[in-house]
RNA sequence: CGGGGCGUAGCUCAGCUUGGUUAGAGUGCCUGGUUUGGGACCAGGAGGCCGAAGGUUCGAAUCCUUUCGCCCCGACCA
């Protein structure tokens, strides 16, 4: 059967852009949607992706000080009452354990050993890490208290998407406690500082960092840091988050110490974290209508290597001269790390495997066949480039400049991405301007539209929910850029002096 | 929780309005052969008690009732 589709992606992003997703999330082999509601199996392609950022994101934990540990996924439904607005946050998505034990009865296996006080799975570890600051914090001298989980987490989220948002999810976070609270509002600045050079330099994903408003903030937090990224749909995506906790969390656990003073103090706590969301980000920024593109410093996989076995008498041949480019290729490195090289063995014909690791994203592809044996070239070719566009060159060649070509491919993905955004990106002046920008022509099933808007604000906390509301445009971020910030003005939509501009954008 | 839609082969779906042998297609999978530098082709094969329970009927994937689950749009969401 001929093919008749150009695109590995149907159908192609500017026709359907959270279909184009789901279809991406497929193709690449990446996750799908298990038997457990709002659950995802992430799946060895997507786990790949995971690990890599998980290594890369610990050693700058490490550098910052930090060390991992691990809490009790159950946490006791007192804790949460323990802080108010957080409980609030969070009370309509826990997921509940009220047994220990099923009996057998009538067939089938029925809860029994009712729990004197519930458990909730943890939707986030304050609480419950909080205790355990309690207990460990006495004096002065044991501040700042550095420590960070990998774990996961359940939220019962009413409408899941595949890593966007899910029931389950994986994630990272750090809790720290603090003798001043300068030292915690300067450890909530750095974690968000590595957020955005993680996004950057390592996803390359560009992000405007910034503080959120009120409305917008943790539950029980003083100050919310976050890094907005713009996915090709033009929408914002948190990315990561960075708490200033104040005393909130240690007033409500305890976490008090014998100061330089000999007073009895309560610590200043933050946390901070980023999750499997970020694979969706990721998705969402580079992919193209052939599928995943995954920057270089986070594939699983930078190079592939596919034999090309015409004829079963060239096959040794051919494999022996993979698996030789293979060791060449391992022993060059990049971002101070081996390159990860893989050779696809599978006996497959065609196109086949070619067309599955365009759309797994694989940053680059390298043929091998019996034409190259006797050139001693290869064809390489770039993921981020046309899927045509093969360079045969000589092989000791192609292993001499692949650390470069890795480092080309992501400086390009962080460069088309910012231009991206810069074109859409746009600054206002008045409210007439913030509708044009954000009112899709087609209302019934809106297209493409928007983007980022810089524009003053001056609204209230209730002016801004309205806001929402009416327009489904949030305020992302009162960005750090003094820049992006600019003078004082006037409210674009209220028309109140405003100290600033703020990021406006519609939002996942 | 409101509005809409859907449960039939691993996946995507047709068949249902108008009940009638052994329930179909594409794709994927297995076997053999021809192929192989961009999604190949031929032949054969395996795979489904039609989401579940009850009812109507000589006869139910199809009609009725109940129930469970999923998807989409809202509401909700650091």
């Amino acid at each position: 059967m001929a093919k008749q589709q150009q695109n590995a992606i149907s159908p192609a992003r500017d026709k359907n852009f959270p279909e184009w997703y789901q279809q991406v999330v497929r193709a690449s082999d990446m996750a799908e949607n298990s038997e457990v509601r709002g659950c995802m199996v992430i799946k060895p392609w997507g786990y790949g992706l995971w690990e890599q950022i998980q290594a890369q994101l610990d050693v700058m934990f490490k550098e910052t000080g930090h060390k991992n540990a691990y809490f009790p996924l159950l946490i006791p439904v007192s804790y949460l009452e323990k802080e108010a607005t957080h409980v609030e946050g969070f009370a309509t998505e826990c997921a509940v354990v009220t047994h220990h034990r099923l009996e057998l009865q009538d067939g089938k296996m029925v809860p029994a050993g009712k729990l004197s006080e519930p458990y909730v799975i943890r939707p986030t570890s304050e609480t419950i890490i909080g205790a355990a600051f309690a207990r460990w914090v006495q004096s002065y001298r044991d501040l700042p208290l550095l420590i960070n989980q990998w774990a996961n987490v359940m939220r019962w989220e009413m409408r899941p998407r595949l890593f966007l948002r899910t029931a389950e999810f994986l994630w990272q976070e750090g809790h720290t406690a603090h003798e001043t609270p300068e030292q915690a509002m300067e450890e909530t600045c750095k974690m968000h500082g590595v957020y955005e050079e993680f996004l950057r330099e390592h996803l390359a994903i560009p992000v405007i960092p910034g503080e959120k408003t009120e409305g917008e903030r943790f539950p029980g937090a003083l100050n919310t840091f976050t890094v907005e990224a713009m996915v090709q749909d033009r929408k914002a995506i948190q990315a990561g988050t960075s708490h200033f906790l104040g005393q909130n969390f240690s007033k409500a656990a305890g976490i008090d110490f014998e100061g330089r003073e000999g007073k009895r103090e309560f610590a200043w706590t933050t946390s901070w974290g980023v999750s499997t969301r970020l694979i969706g980000t990721l998705i969402m920024a580079h992919g193209d209508d052939d599928g995943l593109i995954i920057p270089p410093r986070v594939a699983p996989t930078q190079v592939v290597i596919l034999p090309i076995i015409p004829k079963e008498e060239v096959r040794e041949e051919v494999l022996a001269a993979c698996h030789q480019l293979e060791e060449k290729l391992r022993a060059e490195s990049a971002w101070n790390a081996p390159l990860r090289v893989e050779v696809d063995e599978r006996d497959l014909g065609g196109g086949v495997k070619n067309w599955e690791w365009i759309k797994k994203g694989v940053p680059v592809r390298i043929e091998i066949g019996p034409r190259d044996l006797e050139k001693g070239s290869v064809a390489v070719t770039r993921r981020d480039g046309g899927h045509r566009d093969k360079s045969f060159i000589a092989s000791d060649e192609a292993v001499a400049q692949m650390a470069e070509t890795l480092l080309s491919i992501q400086s390009n993905l962080l460069e088309r991405a910012l231009a991206f955004r810069e074109e859409h990106t746009k600054e206002l002046q008045s409210a007439e301007e913030f509708y044009a920008f954000f009112t899709p022509q087609n209302s019934g099933q809106p297209e493409i539209h928007g983007g980022f808007a810089l524009g003053h604000w001056g609204g209230t906390a209730e002016e801004e929910e309205a806001l929402q509301k009416e327009s489904k445009v949030t305020i992302r971020c009162i960005p750090s850029d003094p820049e992006l910030r600019g003078e004082s003005g006037v409210c674009v939509i209220t028309g109140k002096p405003a100290e600033g501009r703020v990021v406006f954008a519609k939002a996942y």
